[in-house]
DNA sequence: TCCATAATTCGGTTGACGCCGAACCATAGC
DNA sequence: GCTATGGTTCGGCGTCAACCGAATTATGGA
Protein backbone atom coordinates (compact mmCIF):
# COMPACT_ATOMS: atom_id res chain seq x y z
CA UNK A 1 0.00 0.00 0.00
CA UNK A 2 2.93 2.41 1.03
CA UNK A 3 6.17 1.32 -0.27
CA UNK A 4 8.00 -0.35 -2.89
CA UNK A 5 7.83 -1.21 -6.65
CA UNK A 6 4.50 -1.74 -7.80
CA UNK A 7 4.09 -5.26 -8.47
CA UNK A 8 0.80 -5.51 -9.03
CA UNK A 9 0.61 -3.71 -12.30
CA UNK A 10 2.69 -5.81 -13.56
CA UNK A 11 1.89 -8.91 -12.49
CA UNK A 12 -2.02 -8.33 -13.98
CA UNK A 13 -0.46 -7.91 -17.03
CA UNK A 14 1.40 -11.47 -17.08
CA UNK A 15 -1.89 -13.08 -15.29
CA UNK A 16 -4.08 -12.73 -18.32
CA UNK A 17 -4.10 -16.07 -20.14
CA UNK A 18 -3.56 -14.05 -23.76
CA UNK A 19 -0.52 -12.19 -22.71
CA UNK A 20 0.52 -15.36 -20.53
CA UNK A 21 1.00 -17.10 -23.95
CA UNK A 22 2.29 -14.37 -25.52
CA UNK A 23 5.19 -14.24 -23.20
CA UNK A 24 5.96 -17.68 -23.25
CA UNK A 25 5.67 -18.34 -26.86
CA UNK A 26 8.17 -15.07 -26.99
CA UNK A 27 10.42 -17.00 -24.29
CA UNK A 28 11.62 -19.24 -27.42
CA UNK A 29 13.94 -16.20 -27.76
CA UNK A 30 12.93 -15.17 -31.51
CA UNK A 31 11.00 -12.08 -32.20
CA UNK A 32 7.79 -12.86 -33.76
CA UNK A 33 5.33 -10.11 -35.11
CA UNK A 34 2.03 -9.88 -34.05
CA UNK A 35 -0.61 -11.65 -35.86
CA UNK A 36 1.97 -14.86 -35.10
CA UNK A 37 1.65 -13.69 -31.63
CA UNK A 38 -2.35 -13.49 -31.81
CA UNK A 39 -2.61 -17.17 -33.50
CA UNK A 40 -0.25 -18.23 -29.94
CA UNK A 41 -2.69 -16.96 -27.93
CA UNK A 42 -5.81 -17.59 -29.52
CA UNK A 43 -7.35 -14.45 -29.68
CA UNK A 44 -7.88 -12.63 -33.08
CA UNK A 45 -5.58 -9.73 -34.23
CA UNK A 46 -7.55 -6.93 -33.05
CA UNK A 47 -7.42 -8.17 -29.13
CA UNK A 48 -3.84 -9.10 -29.71
CA UNK A 49 -2.89 -5.67 -30.83
CA UNK A 50 -4.37 -4.20 -27.54
CA UNK A 51 -2.31 -6.62 -25.76
CA UNK A 52 0.95 -6.32 -27.19
CA UNK A 53 0.45 -2.16 -26.61
CA UNK A 54 -0.34 -2.86 -23.27
CA UNK A 55 2.93 -5.09 -22.65
CA UNK A 56 4.79 -2.55 -24.18
CA UNK A 57 3.26 0.01 -22.14
CA UNK A 58 4.27 -2.04 -19.35
CA UNK A 59 7.86 -2.78 -20.34
CA UNK A 60 7.95 -6.16 -20.33
CA UNK A 61 8.02 -6.61 -24.30
CA UNK A 62 10.21 -4.64 -27.18
CA UNK A 63 9.10 -4.30 -30.44
CA UNK A 64 11.11 -3.81 -33.95
CA UNK A 65 9.63 -2.37 -36.78
CA UNK A 66 11.01 -4.06 -40.08
CA UNK A 67 9.05 -3.37 -43.41
CA UNK A 68 5.16 -3.51 -42.27
CA UNK A 69 6.26 -6.48 -39.97
CA UNK A 70 6.47 -5.35 -36.40
CA UNK A 71 8.76 -8.08 -34.58
CA UNK A 72 7.81 -8.36 -30.59
CA UNK A 73 10.51 -9.58 -28.15
CA UNK A 74 10.88 -10.35 -24.23
CA UNK A 75 12.46 -6.62 -23.39
CA UNK A 76 15.17 -8.43 -21.82
CA UNK A 77 16.89 -11.00 -20.04
CA UNK A 78 15.41 -9.86 -16.40
CA UNK A 79 12.11 -10.16 -17.84
CA UNK A 80 13.05 -13.54 -19.13
CA UNK A 81 14.52 -14.36 -15.49
CA UNK A 82 11.11 -13.71 -13.69
CA UNK A 83 8.57 -15.32 -15.84
CA UNK A 84 11.16 -18.72 -15.37
CA UNK A 85 10.48 -17.82 -11.60
CA UNK A 86 6.75 -17.92 -11.99
CA UNK A 87 6.76 -21.29 -13.94
CA UNK A 88 9.00 -22.53 -10.69
CA UNK A 89 6.30 -21.30 -8.66
CA UNK A 90 3.29 -23.07 -10.65
CA UNK A 91 5.31 -26.02 -11.39
CA UNK A 92 5.28 -26.64 -7.69
CA UNK A 93 1.99 -25.62 -7.10
CA UNK A 94 0.67 -28.14 -8.96
CA UNK A 95 -0.81 -26.04 -11.06
CA UNK A 96 0.57 -27.20 -14.96
CA UNK A 97 -1.37 -27.35 -17.84
CA UNK A 98 -3.65 -30.38 -18.36
CA UNK A 99 -2.12 -30.53 -22.07
CA UNK A 100 0.94 -32.02 -20.87
CA UNK A 101 1.73 -34.85 -23.24
CA UNK A 102 4.50 -36.69 -23.77
CA UNK A 103 6.76 -33.76 -24.99
CA UNK A 104 7.56 -33.00 -21.50
CA UNK A 105 10.60 -35.33 -20.66
CA UNK A 106 11.99 -33.24 -23.74
CA UNK A 107 11.19 -29.89 -22.74
CA UNK A 108 12.87 -31.02 -19.35
CA UNK A 109 15.94 -31.91 -21.30
CA UNK A 110 16.98 -29.53 -23.08
CA UNK A 111 14.94 -26.15 -24.19
CA UNK A 112 15.84 -22.53 -25.26
CA UNK A 113 15.20 -20.18 -22.67
CA UNK A 114 14.65 -16.57 -24.01
CA UNK A 115 17.99 -17.17 -26.14
CA UNK A 116 20.17 -19.60 -24.71
CA UNK A 117 19.75 -23.40 -23.13
CA UNK A 118 18.25 -24.17 -20.40
CA UNK A 119 17.05 -27.97 -19.19
CA UNK A 120 19.01 -30.71 -18.18
CA UNK A 121 21.28 -30.06 -20.88
CA UNK A 122 21.66 -26.17 -20.02
CA UNK A 123 22.76 -27.07 -16.46
CA UNK A 124 25.19 -29.48 -16.98
CA UNK A 125 27.00 -27.16 -19.14
CA UNK A 126 26.81 -24.33 -16.83
CA UNK A 127 28.24 -26.90 -13.93
CA UNK A 128 31.25 -28.27 -15.74
CA UNK A 129 32.30 -24.94 -16.36
CA UNK A 130 32.53 -24.15 -13.00
CA UNK A 131 33.99 -27.13 -11.96
CA UNK A 132 36.64 -27.05 -13.99
CA UNK A 133 37.67 -23.91 -13.65
CA UNK A 134 36.37 -21.54 -16.96
CA UNK A 135 33.84 -20.13 -14.68
CA UNK A 136 34.12 -18.40 -11.39
CA UNK A 137 30.86 -17.36 -9.09
CA UNK A 138 30.78 -14.89 -6.60
CA UNK A 139 28.43 -12.41 -4.78
CA UNK A 140 25.64 -13.55 -7.84
CA UNK A 141 28.38 -12.28 -10.05
CA UNK A 142 29.62 -14.96 -12.92
CA UNK A 143 32.87 -14.07 -14.47
CA UNK A 144 34.84 -16.17 -17.04
CA UNK A 145 38.36 -16.86 -16.31
CA UNK A 146 40.98 -16.70 -18.51
CA UNK A 147 40.59 -20.26 -19.10
CA UNK A 148 37.27 -20.06 -20.03
CA UNK A 149 37.98 -16.83 -22.30
CA UNK A 150 40.44 -19.19 -24.22
CA UNK A 151 38.21 -22.40 -24.43
CA UNK A 152 35.49 -20.18 -25.77
CA UNK A 153 37.70 -19.10 -28.40
CA UNK A 154 38.67 -22.29 -29.42
CA UNK A 155 34.84 -23.14 -29.76
CA UNK A 156 34.06 -20.62 -32.56
CA UNK A 157 33.08 -17.75 -29.77
CA UNK A 158 34.80 -13.94 -30.78
CA UNK A 159 34.74 -12.49 -27.09
CA UNK A 160 35.82 -9.29 -27.95
CA UNK A 161 32.38 -8.29 -30.20
CA UNK A 162 30.41 -9.45 -27.43
CA UNK A 163 31.70 -7.60 -24.78
CA UNK A 164 30.15 -4.22 -25.73
CA UNK A 165 28.96 -3.42 -22.49
CA UNK A 166 25.32 -3.48 -23.28
CA UNK A 167 24.99 -6.92 -21.55
CA UNK A 168 26.02 -8.32 -19.33
CA UNK A 169 28.66 -11.31 -20.13
CA UNK A 170 27.88 -13.71 -17.99
CA UNK A 171 24.41 -14.48 -15.40
CA UNK A 172 23.29 -16.98 -13.99
CA UNK A 173 19.81 -18.14 -14.47
CA UNK A 174 17.05 -20.41 -12.43
CA UNK A 175 16.11 -22.94 -14.22
CA UNK A 176 12.18 -24.14 -13.17
CA UNK A 177 12.32 -27.89 -14.64
CA UNK A 178 15.89 -28.64 -12.78
CA UNK A 179 15.38 -26.24 -10.18
CA UNK A 180 19.01 -25.06 -10.58
CA UNK A 181 20.65 -22.48 -12.51
CA UNK A 182 22.05 -22.31 -16.05
CA UNK A 183 23.80 -20.23 -18.04
CA UNK A 184 23.24 -16.96 -19.57
CA UNK A 185 23.65 -13.75 -20.43
CA UNK A 186 25.74 -12.76 -23.70
CA UNK A 187 27.90 -15.69 -23.12
CA UNK A 188 25.06 -18.20 -23.04
CA UNK A 189 23.20 -16.66 -25.86
CA UNK A 190 26.44 -16.78 -28.02
CA UNK A 191 26.74 -20.53 -27.26
CA UNK A 192 23.54 -21.53 -27.73
CA UNK A 193 23.80 -19.65 -31.51
CA UNK A 194 26.78 -21.56 -32.05
CA UNK A 195 25.30 -24.74 -30.94
CA UNK A 196 22.96 -24.08 -33.53
CA UNK A 197 25.75 -23.23 -36.01
CA UNK A 198 27.79 -26.33 -36.16
CA UNK A 199 24.35 -28.27 -36.64
CA UNK A 200 24.51 -30.21 -33.01
CA UNK A 201 20.68 -29.08 -32.13
CA UNK A 202 17.50 -27.02 -33.51
CA UNK A 203 14.50 -26.04 -32.02
CA UNK A 204 11.66 -27.79 -32.62
CA UNK A 205 9.22 -25.48 -34.83
CA UNK A 206 7.02 -23.41 -32.63
CA UNK A 207 8.31 -24.64 -29.16
CA UNK A 208 10.72 -23.90 -27.24
CA UNK A 209 12.06 -27.58 -27.32
CA UNK A 210 15.65 -28.17 -28.48
CA UNK A 211 16.53 -31.59 -30.41
CA UNK A 212 20.01 -32.83 -30.30
CA UNK A 213 21.43 -34.90 -33.42
CA UNK A 214 22.85 -38.03 -31.72
CA UNK A 215 26.07 -36.94 -32.82
CA UNK A 216 25.58 -33.32 -31.91
CA UNK A 217 24.84 -34.60 -28.22
CA UNK A 218 28.21 -36.82 -28.15
CA UNK A 219 30.15 -33.63 -29.47
CA UNK A 220 28.85 -31.25 -26.91
CA UNK A 221 29.12 -33.56 -24.19
CA UNK A 222 32.56 -34.05 -25.37
CA UNK A 223 33.07 -30.09 -25.24
CA UNK A 224 31.86 -29.97 -22.09
CA UNK A 225 34.13 -33.24 -20.77
CA UNK A 226 37.24 -30.92 -21.85
CA UNK B 1 -1.32 -22.43 -24.75
CA UNK B 2 0.42 -26.07 -24.67
CA UNK B 3 3.40 -26.64 -22.87
CA UNK B 4 5.00 -25.48 -19.12
CA UNK B 5 3.42 -24.21 -16.04
CA UNK B 6 -0.15 -22.45 -15.86
CA UNK B 7 1.82 -18.98 -15.12
CA UNK B 8 -0.96 -16.77 -15.59
CA UNK B 9 -3.02 -18.43 -12.71
CA UNK B 10 -0.17 -17.17 -10.24
CA UNK B 11 0.34 -13.99 -12.39
CA UNK B 12 -3.45 -13.21 -11.93
CA UNK B 13 -3.33 -13.87 -7.93
CA UNK B 14 -0.53 -11.61 -7.74
CA UNK B 15 -1.85 -9.09 -10.25
CA UNK B 16 -4.74 -7.77 -7.97
CA UNK B 17 -3.77 -4.93 -5.98
CA UNK B 18 -5.55 -5.75 -3.00
CA UNK B 19 -3.68 -9.64 -3.17
CA UNK B 20 -0.23 -7.77 -4.29
CA UNK B 21 -0.30 -5.09 -0.84
CA UNK B 22 -1.25 -8.49 1.10
CA UNK B 23 1.69 -10.53 -0.44
CA UNK B 24 4.18 -7.35 -0.04
CA UNK B 25 3.38 -6.83 3.71
CA UNK B 26 4.04 -11.00 4.13
CA UNK B 27 7.48 -10.27 2.57
CA UNK B 28 7.99 -8.88 6.28
CA UNK B 29 8.59 -12.11 7.38
CA UNK B 30 6.53 -12.27 10.32
CA UNK B 31 2.41 -14.23 10.25
CA UNK B 32 0.17 -11.47 10.11
CA UNK B 33 -3.77 -12.03 10.84
CA UNK B 34 -6.21 -11.84 8.40
CA UNK B 35 -7.72 -8.81 9.67
CA UNK B 36 -4.34 -7.13 9.62
CA UNK B 37 -3.87 -7.96 6.24
CA UNK B 38 -7.21 -6.34 5.01
CA UNK B 39 -6.39 -2.97 6.55
CA UNK B 40 -2.88 -3.50 4.98
CA UNK B 41 -4.78 -4.15 1.52
CA UNK B 42 -7.49 -1.38 2.42
CA UNK B 43 -10.57 -3.78 2.04
CA UNK B 44 -13.28 -5.22 4.25
CA UNK B 45 -12.58 -8.46 6.44
CA UNK B 46 -15.30 -10.10 3.73
CA UNK B 47 -13.20 -9.25 0.69
CA UNK B 48 -9.84 -9.90 2.28
CA UNK B 49 -11.01 -13.67 3.78
CA UNK B 50 -11.69 -14.28 0.11
CA UNK B 51 -8.51 -13.26 -1.21
CA UNK B 52 -6.53 -15.33 1.42
CA UNK B 53 -9.01 -18.29 0.59
CA UNK B 54 -7.66 -17.56 -3.16
CA UNK B 55 -4.25 -17.49 -2.02
CA UNK B 56 -4.47 -20.57 -0.05
CA UNK B 57 -5.32 -22.50 -2.97
CA UNK B 58 -3.06 -21.26 -5.44
CA UNK B 59 -0.05 -22.14 -2.70
CA UNK B 60 1.32 -18.57 -1.92
CA UNK B 61 0.46 -18.41 1.63
CA UNK B 62 0.19 -20.81 4.13
CA UNK B 63 -2.02 -20.75 6.83
CA UNK B 64 -1.30 -21.24 10.82
CA UNK B 65 -4.56 -21.53 13.02
CA UNK B 66 -4.06 -20.60 16.40
CA UNK B 67 -7.12 -20.59 18.65
CA UNK B 68 -9.54 -18.02 17.23
CA UNK B 69 -6.65 -16.21 14.77
CA UNK B 70 -5.40 -17.43 11.74
CA UNK B 71 -2.07 -16.66 10.90
CA UNK B 72 -0.83 -16.25 7.07
CA UNK B 73 2.78 -16.22 5.96
CA UNK B 74 4.30 -16.49 2.73
CA UNK B 75 4.68 -20.55 1.41
CA UNK B 76 8.07 -20.37 1.53
CA UNK B 77 11.05 -18.94 0.21
CA UNK B 78 10.39 -19.46 -3.69
CA UNK B 79 7.58 -17.25 -3.44
CA UNK B 80 9.16 -14.48 -2.01
CA UNK B 81 12.11 -14.79 -4.28
CA UNK B 82 9.38 -14.65 -7.37
CA UNK B 83 7.88 -11.21 -5.70
CA UNK B 84 11.48 -9.60 -4.95
CA UNK B 85 12.04 -10.46 -8.72
CA UNK B 86 8.71 -8.99 -9.91
CA UNK B 87 9.63 -5.83 -7.34
CA UNK B 88 12.74 -5.80 -9.27
CA UNK B 89 11.16 -5.88 -12.87
CA UNK B 90 8.51 -3.05 -11.72
CA UNK B 91 11.50 -1.03 -10.59
CA UNK B 92 13.32 -1.34 -14.04
CA UNK B 93 10.13 -0.19 -15.74
CA UNK B 94 9.79 3.21 -13.69
CA UNK B 95 6.09 1.55 -11.68
CA UNK B 96 7.74 3.02 -8.75
CA UNK B 97 4.46 3.94 -6.45
CA UNK B 98 3.86 7.72 -6.23
CA UNK B 99 3.98 7.61 -2.33
CA UNK B 100 8.15 7.09 -2.52
CA UNK B 101 8.80 9.17 0.65
CA UNK B 102 12.16 9.98 2.65
CA UNK B 103 12.03 6.48 3.74
CA UNK B 104 13.20 4.50 0.52
CA UNK B 105 16.79 5.18 1.60
CA UNK B 106 16.32 3.56 4.58
CA UNK B 107 14.69 0.52 2.76
CA UNK B 108 17.89 0.64 -0.03
CA UNK B 109 20.04 0.15 3.08
CA UNK B 110 18.70 -2.33 5.46
CA UNK B 111 15.51 -4.46 4.92
CA UNK B 112 13.92 -8.00 6.09
CA UNK B 113 13.24 -10.23 2.58
CA UNK B 114 10.81 -12.92 4.00
CA UNK B 115 13.21 -14.18 6.75
CA UNK B 116 16.09 -12.93 6.31
CA UNK B 117 18.42 -9.75 5.83
CA UNK B 118 18.34 -7.25 1.61
CA UNK B 119 19.43 -4.04 1.02
CA UNK B 120 22.80 -2.79 0.96
CA UNK B 121 23.72 -4.40 4.22
CA UNK B 122 22.52 -7.92 3.33
CA UNK B 123 24.23 -7.67 0.27
CA UNK B 124 27.54 -6.58 1.63
CA UNK B 125 27.01 -10.00 4.13
CA UNK B 126 27.43 -12.30 1.51
CA UNK B 127 29.66 -10.98 -0.81
CA UNK B 128 32.36 -10.51 2.55
CA UNK B 129 31.40 -14.18 3.41
CA UNK B 130 32.28 -15.51 -0.26
CA UNK B 131 35.46 -13.61 -0.29
CA UNK B 132 36.90 -14.64 3.16
CA UNK B 133 36.15 -17.96 2.19
CA UNK B 134 33.05 -18.55 4.82
CA UNK B 135 31.00 -19.35 1.78
CA UNK B 136 31.15 -21.10 -1.53
CA UNK B 137 29.21 -20.68 -4.71
CA UNK B 138 28.86 -23.52 -7.80
CA UNK B 139 26.49 -24.43 -9.96
CA UNK B 140 23.58 -22.09 -8.41
CA UNK B 141 24.48 -23.86 -5.07
CA UNK B 142 25.69 -22.29 -2.12
CA UNK B 143 27.33 -23.79 0.50
CA UNK B 144 29.29 -23.21 4.08
CA UNK B 145 32.66 -24.13 3.85
CA UNK B 146 34.17 -25.38 7.65
CA UNK B 147 35.69 -22.02 7.95
CA UNK B 148 32.03 -20.51 7.32
CA UNK B 149 30.45 -23.03 10.43
CA UNK B 150 33.11 -22.47 12.66
CA UNK B 151 32.91 -18.30 12.62
CA UNK B 152 28.67 -18.73 12.80
CA UNK B 153 29.14 -20.98 15.63
CA UNK B 154 31.35 -18.78 17.15
CA UNK B 155 28.85 -15.70 16.42
CA UNK B 156 26.11 -18.04 18.51
CA UNK B 157 24.35 -20.26 15.96
CA UNK B 158 23.32 -23.36 16.39
CA UNK B 159 24.03 -25.40 13.16
CA UNK B 160 22.97 -28.49 13.71
CA UNK B 161 19.86 -27.93 15.34
CA UNK B 162 19.45 -25.69 12.04
CA UNK B 163 19.93 -28.68 9.19
CA UNK B 164 16.98 -30.40 9.79
CA UNK B 165 16.77 -31.58 5.83
CA UNK B 166 13.75 -29.38 5.61
CA UNK B 167 15.08 -26.04 4.21
CA UNK B 168 18.24 -25.65 1.99
CA UNK B 169 20.63 -24.15 4.58
CA UNK B 170 21.67 -21.22 2.17
CA UNK B 171 20.25 -20.08 -1.06
CA UNK B 172 21.02 -17.08 -2.57
CA UNK B 173 17.94 -14.29 -3.46
CA UNK B 174 18.55 -11.44 -5.97
CA UNK B 175 18.02 -8.48 -4.21
CA UNK B 176 15.36 -5.90 -5.83
CA UNK B 177 17.32 -2.37 -5.14
CA UNK B 178 20.97 -3.35 -5.41
CA UNK B 179 20.89 -6.13 -8.06
CA UNK B 180 22.76 -8.40 -6.43
CA UNK B 181 22.47 -11.48 -4.58
CA UNK B 182 22.07 -11.62 -0.77
CA UNK B 183 22.20 -14.48 1.78
CA UNK B 184 18.58 -16.30 2.10
CA UNK B 185 17.86 -20.23 3.88
CA UNK B 186 18.08 -21.43 6.56
CA UNK B 187 21.47 -19.86 7.69
CA UNK B 188 19.95 -16.21 6.44
CA UNK B 189 17.18 -16.65 8.71
CA UNK B 190 19.40 -17.91 11.80
CA UNK B 191 21.87 -14.91 10.99
CA UNK B 192 18.83 -12.50 11.37
CA UNK B 193 17.75 -13.80 14.36
CA UNK B 194 20.90 -13.77 16.18
CA UNK B 195 21.59 -9.65 14.97
CA UNK B 196 17.87 -8.95 16.51
CA UNK B 197 18.98 -10.88 19.54
CA UNK B 198 21.93 -9.24 20.22
CA UNK B 199 20.34 -6.14 20.09
CA UNK B 200 22.02 -5.19 16.81
CA UNK B 201 19.18 -4.07 15.33
CA UNK B 202 15.02 -3.99 14.87
CA UNK B 203 12.54 -3.86 12.43
CA UNK B 204 10.18 -0.78 12.20
CA UNK B 205 6.74 -1.46 13.17
CA UNK B 206 4.53 -2.29 10.06
CA UNK B 207 7.58 -1.81 7.94
CA UNK B 208 10.22 -3.76 6.32
CA UNK B 209 12.59 -1.48 7.11
CA UNK B 210 15.85 -2.56 9.43
CA UNK B 211 16.87 -0.24 11.83
CA UNK B 212 20.29 -0.27 12.86
CA UNK B 213 21.84 1.24 16.10
CA UNK B 214 24.87 3.05 15.92
CA UNK B 215 26.67 0.62 18.04
CA UNK B 216 24.93 -2.42 15.94
CA UNK B 217 25.89 -1.58 13.22
CA UNK B 218 29.68 -0.86 14.13
CA UNK B 219 29.67 -4.43 15.48
CA UNK B 220 27.78 -5.83 12.45
CA UNK B 221 31.09 -4.26 10.16
CA UNK B 222 33.05 -5.83 12.74
CA UNK B 223 31.38 -8.98 12.22
CA UNK B 224 31.98 -9.17 8.37
CA UNK B 225 35.78 -7.53 8.58
CA UNK B 226 36.97 -11.29 10.39
C1' DT C 1 -23.85 -19.56 30.55
C1' DC C 2 -23.37 -15.46 27.81
C1' DC C 3 -20.98 -11.98 25.40
C1' DA C 4 -17.19 -10.10 22.54
C1' DT C 5 -14.17 -10.77 18.87
C1' DA C 6 -12.08 -13.35 14.72
C1' DA C 7 -13.24 -15.12 10.59
C1' DT C 8 -16.06 -17.12 6.75
C1' DT C 9 -20.19 -17.49 3.75
C1' DC C 10 -23.90 -15.50 1.00
C1' DG C 11 -26.41 -12.32 -2.12
C1' DG C 12 -26.42 -8.60 -4.96
C1' DT C 13 -24.23 -4.60 -7.23
C1' DT C 14 -20.89 -2.54 -10.10
C1' DG C 15 -17.09 -1.49 -12.64
C1' DA C 16 -13.34 -3.09 -15.41
C1' DC C 17 -11.57 -5.55 -19.00
C1' DG C 18 -11.25 -9.00 -22.63
C1' DC C 19 -13.28 -9.93 -26.91
C1' DC C 20 -14.74 -9.32 -31.71
C1' DG C 21 -16.16 -7.09 -36.33
C1' DA C 22 -15.60 -3.45 -39.10
C1' DA C 23 -13.51 0.53 -40.46
C1' DC C 24 -9.21 2.75 -40.91
C1' DC C 25 -3.91 3.65 -41.69
C1' DA C 26 0.62 2.08 -43.58
C1' DT C 27 3.84 -0.45 -46.25
C1' DA C 28 5.31 -3.32 -50.25
C1' DG C 29 5.06 -4.57 -54.72
C1' DC C 30 3.12 -4.18 -59.17
C1' DG D 1 -1.48 5.21 -59.36
C1' DC D 2 -3.87 0.41 -57.50
C1' DT D 3 -4.19 -3.71 -54.64
C1' DA D 4 -2.97 -7.05 -51.14
C1' DT D 5 -1.56 -7.65 -46.54
C1' DG D 6 0.02 -6.39 -41.71
C1' DG D 7 -1.48 -3.73 -37.96
C1' DT D 8 -4.18 -0.41 -35.11
C1' DT D 9 -8.38 2.10 -33.56
C1' DC D 10 -13.22 2.31 -32.41
C1' DG D 11 -17.75 0.94 -30.64
C1' DG D 12 -20.48 -2.24 -28.42
C1' DC D 13 -21.25 -6.57 -26.05
C1' DG D 14 -20.65 -9.93 -22.42
C1' DT D 15 -18.48 -11.85 -18.53
C1' DC D 16 -16.02 -12.17 -14.55
C1' DA D 17 -14.42 -10.92 -10.29
C1' DA D 18 -13.79 -7.49 -6.61
C1' DC D 19 -16.39 -5.34 -3.30
C1' DC D 20 -19.49 -4.58 0.69
C1' DG D 21 -23.23 -5.44 4.35
C1' DA D 22 -25.46 -8.62 6.81
C1' DA D 23 -25.98 -13.03 8.57
C1' DT D 24 -23.44 -17.13 10.39
C1' DT D 25 -20.05 -20.05 12.59
C1' DA D 26 -16.07 -20.59 15.70
C1' DT D 27 -13.25 -19.53 19.81
C1' DG D 28 -11.85 -17.36 24.30
C1' DG D 29 -12.83 -15.20 28.35
C1' DA D 30 -15.92 -13.49 32.08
Amino acid sequence: MKDGPDIARIASLIGDPARANMLSALMGGQALTATELASEAGVSAATASGHLGKLGDGGLVRVNQQGRHRYFSLAGPEVAQTLESLMGLAQHAGAVRVRTGPRDPALRRARVCYDHLAGDLGVQLYETMLASGGLTESGGEVTLTALGRDRLTGFGIDLDNLDTGRRKLCRSCLDWSVRRSHLAGAVGAAIWQQVQHKGWAKRIENSRIVAFSARGEAEFMDFLRV
